[in-house]
DNA sequence: GGCATAAGATAACATAGATCATTTTTCTGC
DNA sequence: GCAGAAAAATGATCTATGTTATCTTATGCC
């Protein structure tokens, strides 16, 4: 049993999301992962794969993806260092989506099989993880209401108000800002815009003083206000889960 | 232990989505639930309230819905009998969106308490409800696709083609047409237009033959046709869940 | 430290879909 | 079987966002 920092903070969080037990935490910190490197723009899974592993980002960010058949991307989620991602892959046959970088990554990756195992022994860890999905189910459900029913602007600036929680979380930044380097084309793909649309209305935004741009850094100069105009509300990020 | 048919199809999903045994069988069997019939228009959740059942639909629909700060709805998925709804009462704190009746439904309620202890006395149970988050989740990213990358049509055609399977599932229809009460109002919410432009682009869809509207009835003339012209690929809705 | 390439910015113009207003049809309850 | 309400249909007009094209500025690489 490897005392591995990696997995000190995993443990961690899927304690916010059931009660364990020493037998629980002793069954995660003997999990057995193979740290790899991927390079930004890499995939980690394409759309109808089949999927041997279950990934942890250690490090980095990545996104999921979808493809329209006349080539259209839809990007459906980000994810930031301690993020599960294609947690899908213990359960689930084929992919219903791509995982890329969107900058190198640090992963660990677990086999399907093992996350099965572990599943149904040691039921807790499972409920911790079903939580796991029901919290991104939500997000999911955010994203569609954001992206169906909110105009150009406040669609950009939800997406900052949520990045800056749950980067917040991963110790990466807060409601004042943070570093990451999104490009206004995956903005776009993630928002259901054009890129040169979300280049408007980023350009608004910062007019009305509600996002200050330097390069990869978002700054927020008042939290409150782009949070109202936003229509930010954390809820759905379920972030109280304390089981 | 009753023997109720309502269990025992129940059941009977849950088995396509987790190899189950003996005492997990008799486990679900001995489910105590109760049942309930909600009017068409009455909630089940709403947004903010903690709640203290978990929800299966056995006759009727249902969708979930989220409300934007000046009033504007989005539907975020639409549910029908057999679908287990508001899983996420069980482990959630709070309802982040609405559950509410398309028609009258009769309902089985269980106890969150009662789900809760279930999963960690029977792991391959919790199991197969987490492949049905896993699974809702996979829907909620196509509709993201669906409203951020598609065109009016495209998109109102692949809700339709979407249905198609599900109520097919639910025994409730096929590929060639299925009866269900879904307003275009309804219809606009769900795809994030108008209900102004979700009566012409269905005028279209019926004046190019992709489908043809009686009443509360869709009848699909060349199911093959709709399918190409949404887009539409049922890998997302993984109804292969052989465990 | 300059070259190649990707990202960002901007302008002119086009259009899918929104809005608003009105009419027709279809349900639903008595 | 009828009255009232909800849903559907349709027309005229408007606008947020898309498209295409070009230019500028960063970024990373040898």
């Amino acid at each position: 049993m490897l005392d591995h920092p990696i997995l000190a903070r995993m443990v961690r969080k899927m304690e916010t999301r059931a009660k364990l037990d020493d037998s629980d935490r002793e069954a995660l910190h003997a999990l057995r992962f193979q740290e790899r490197v991927y390079e930004a723009g890499a995939y980690l899974v394409r759309e109808g794969e089949l999927r041997e592993h279950c990934a942890l980002i250690l490090e980095g960010f990545a996104y999921r993806q979808k493809h329209t058949i006349d080539g259209a991307r839809q990007i459906v989620s980000f994810h930031v260092a301690g993020d599960f991602v294609d947690l899908e892959g213990a359960l689930l046959r084929r992919a219903d989506h791509s995982l890329q970088m969107l900058t190198r990554c640090r992963i660990a990756e677990i086999p399907v099989a093992t996350i099965s195992a572990l599943v149904e022994a040691h039921p807790r860890v499972g409920k911790a993880l079903w939580v796991d999905t029901l919290i991104d189910a939500s997000i999911f459900r955010e994203w569609i209401m954001n992206v169906g029913r909110r105009p150009a602007r406040q669609r950009l600036a939800h997406l900052y108000c949520e990045l800056a929680k749950r980067l917040k979380l991963a110790g990466l930044g807060d409601e004042s800002g943070y570093r990451m380097p999104i490009t206004q084309d995956q903005l776009a793909d993630a928002t259901g815009l054009t890129p040169v649309h979300v280049n408007r209305s980023l350009k608004a935004l910062e007019i009305d003083g509600l996002i200050i741009r330097q390069g990869r850094l978002v700054v927020i100069p008042d939290w409150d206000l782009l949070r109202e105009c936003s229509d930010f509300s954390e809820l759905y990020l379920h972030l109280d889960q304390t089981a």
